[in-house]
DNA sequence: TAGATTGTTAATCGATTAACAATC
DNA sequence: TAGATTGTTAATCGATTAACAATC
């Protein structure tokens, strides 16, 4: 597709292409996107052994149906070749150029408990240009404290925070009795995307997404498995 | 559906009558299973003040088609009644009934690093039927500790303790590298369910499921999301 | 009775898979 | 050239939504 796009180049204005470059690109289905980080985690690990890669041999390695590799992979690079497979190191670079993995998001994480802590020690966010700037929760136990580096501070401070710094991204591990205020007030104060980890369905105007991480949603698939099992 | 099964009961076999109920049981899709915890959470906490509940009102609450929570209910339910709705109590306990909270399923956890221990302390797991009895890791900064009360053991012991305990559902949160080695050797050691936090997808036999929870899948959704947004 | 609500059958939509043509 | 592999078009599948009949 891009390369269709490439070749048409020249033949309308300058603008129109653009145009038409960026609205395939935001086309990738969301099926296509939750699977791209996993095809780059690991032609990274395999980078230095092996130039090039065919979606054969991807689809191979993740149990994954071929057709539905060579589409994911069509979607970012349209640089395949029959034969040879893709480049590695230029799949890895489109893939990252797809997910904007190069560019730098600020983020706020609202409720520092286990899991909120949890998130704000680990590192890989980088890894897709995310970057928490500081926590917000109003228990005693973590205000004022540092964790990984970042500042835990009062929810007072939110608001002050997110304008300064110009926030896009949000993260909610606050129990679900707070989840939808949090929320809310997020979305007041300009936030374009939610990460929710409270077990809820969260609602947001047009023109906000949100990510649902429901650990509870997972626990009842895998317990329902077990039960399954044990029924028959 | 159920009220129909239970209306044709004496015309068949007791055995029959009981598979057939088993076997529709088995067939509430996916999404409506990851939906039931949402309603769950959600109706304990109206019970108090609202006795009956009808499916739109639910629907209404989360900003679902209303027709898709009431396929949802009927799934577990069957007992709702036009103009009244869903007595409250009544679809809690159904719904608690299909995830099989009421039941005790011992899980182990591999890899205590931050978000292994985060999740060893979240206490959310009981109210699903599920008993982290403890933590394996190699690492010297944990291993031989207790985190909320429970034992992070070496991975040498986990052979002995999953066949001891008859453990059926593993916690994976080692990294990436490790993560299918680990897989290997729960399905080894008779583990029929995985929920699984590295970003990878895993590959098992026939009838172990896996629950990929890819934190990596979601930023990369999330971040898509709002470069999308500074393109146009 | 009238109206709100349930539950079912049919239509739509998005994602996956199968079949096939194009290419190095 | 022959064969492996890509990329596309059509068929299938599962889930959502719309339309409607049944019921308290």
């Amino acid at each position: 597709m891009r390369r269709k796009l490439l070749l048409l180049f020249g033949a309308r204005s300058c603008t129109e292409e653009l145009y038409l470059y960026f609205m395939e690109d935001k086309n990738i289905s969301l099926q296509t996107l939750r699977r791209l980080p996993v095809y780059l985690h690991y032609l990274k690990l395999i980078r230095k052994d092996t130039p090039s890669v065919s979606a054969t041999a991807i689809a191979e390695k993740f149990g994954l149906n071929n057709v539905q590799v060579r589409k994911d992979l069509a979607a970012v690079s349209g640089s395949g070749r029959p034969k040879t497979g893709y480049f590695t190191d230029e799949l890895i670079v489109q893939i990252e150029n797809c997910l904007g993995c190069a560019s730098q998001t600020k983020a706020v994480l609202i409720g520092a408990g286990n899991l909120g802590k949890a998130l704000i020690s680990y590192n890989g966010f980088a890894d897709y240009g995310i970057n928490v700037i500081s926590a917000f929760d109003n228990s005693a136990d973590v205000f004022g404290r540092n964790i990984n580096g970042k500042p835990v501070l009062s929810m007072d401070e939110l608001e002050a925070v997110c304008l300064r710094e110009d926030i896009k991204l949000g993260i909610i591990t606050v129990p679900l009795s707070q989840a939808q205020s949090v929320c809310d007030t997020l979305v007041r104060l300009g936030i374009k995307a939610i990460w929710n980890f409270a077990p809820t369905i969260l609602r947001v105007p047009d023109g906000v997404l949100v990510e649902n991480e429901n650990l509870a949603s997972s626990l009842a698939v895998l317990s329902k498995h077990l039960h399954k099992n044990l029924d028959s």
